[in-house]
DNA sequence: CCCGTTGATGATGGATACAGTATACCGCGA
DNA sequence: TCGCGGTATACTGTATCCATCATCAACGGG
């Protein structure tokens, strides 16, 4: 079950991947979560081929749990299928970042605005002392982000809106993976002043700030996009 | 390849399915816009329980790509797929109805505005032209619907905007199965205004008087709805 | 008479095996 | 030497087969 990666053929595929195989019920899900999992944490790098017995046999399964998570991933624009042809990871040219934070600015300004307004006071303490904490950064940057997205997965949850809210979580899936040379500079601040928005409970408010602070993220990346498609 | 309903057990699964395998180049694919278009066109009416057997054997296929074609359609929540129990075309309540008009206002209004900014005014007259076309009712309801459908696909193509376009036809495919009881009597004239705002390459107008149209939409498919759960 | 248990049955999830296609490599000819 | 064609290979797509789990009904006990 635990697997190893081994046979490098040319493609940088140094990826070690795991199934925890704790809670859920079936193998593909499993992978799928696994998978995805690792494309997000830039395990599984964009442009990257995932042969489909090689990825298979280092998660211990057959092909059939693979492919099936393959096609839900391809859903989530995750990975491209072609025909006959294999899967590979995606890759997002700055259009494509501009476009999905576009639709994020949307979706997560309405659903922080609304979980806002929903939740009661306890909650909206405990929520900005989460924000706050996702802010310290003492822990490695993997975890960080980790702690920073399940932060916004639980604020998102008290807007009542289940289908924007996974919308949102695949959006951010489909840009997290670009982050890891992105600067978190002004990361800080944006999270105190959206932990001071939540904590007053403040819709509006804390619509603004997570707006400015997603802008500015979508800025950085870009940025950085482009510099490295003109190296 | 082609089917026949023949075996209907409790269900009412008196759907014939077939496909055309046209195009595309895997079974797999030919599959999945079959039962998307079921779904889409009340085939398969929400609630009803997808065997993988019985729909594997009236589209001539095996078990093995209907599965993929249902892990698929189940990431555009056009079906839910449960442990070891099997898959179900998903039901929506008003609150999901009413979220997923949420999010296609968001996103339509947008899309509309872009595209009516972008076009040439060849392609406006074109577009005008193809909405009032879409609004004459004199062809089967289902085909209007295809056509109005084939209609805004055709207008947020011009969006430059494709992840977006691809978000509002899956939220569109998910409220459109709905839409069979509806009545449709304001569709005329909103289409006409439609028509007119692209003809006038005037954006804002057209999001507004589209977004007006989309609410009215939602309101009587609400409306629709919400009776039919007191009855 | 009711309820918990247990066995049978059917469907799903997964593995193995086979067919078809795209790609790469190699040889041939210009 | 370069371009082209053919074959060989490797991977994908699909079918068949097996294991596992859920459902339901019958049976026995309280």
């Amino acid at each position: 079950m635990v697997a190893l990666g081994a046979k490098n053929k040319g493609e940088p595929s140094d990826l070690n991947l795991s199934l925890d195989m704790a809670s859920p019920v079936t193998a593909e899900e499993a992978v799928t979560t696994e998978l995805r999992r690792a494309i997000r944490e830039g395990l599984l790098v964009p442009g990257q081929r995932l042969t489909q017995s090689e990825i298979a046999g280092q998660l211990g399964v057959s092909r059939i749990p693979l492919r099936d998570a393959l096609r839900r991933l391809e859903v989530e624009s995750l990975v491209k299928i072609e025909g006959h042809k294999g899967a590979r990871v995606t890759e997002l040219t700055a259009d494509d970042v501009a476009e999905i934070y576009e639709m994020r600015i949307a979706f997560e300004a309405k659903c922080m605005a609304y979980a806002v307004d929903n939740i009661s006071k306890e909650t909206a303490r405990i929520l900005a002392v989460a924000a706050t904490a996702s802010a310290d950064n003492t822990l490695s940057p993997s975890e960080a982000f980790n702690q920073r997205r399940s932060f916004y997965s639980d604020i998102y949850h008290h807007a009542n809106r289940p289908r924007m809210r996974r919308i949102i979580m695949q959006l951010r899936d489909n840009v997290d993976r670009y982050h890891l040379l992105s600067n978190r500079a002004h990361a800080h601040r944006s999270h105190n002043e959206l932990a001071d928005a939540i904590a007053d409970r403040k819709p509006s408010r804390a619509a603004a700030v997570l707006v400015e602070h997603i802008c500015e993220s979508r800025d950085d990346l870009i940025e950085e996009l482009e510099r490295g498609q003109h190296v």
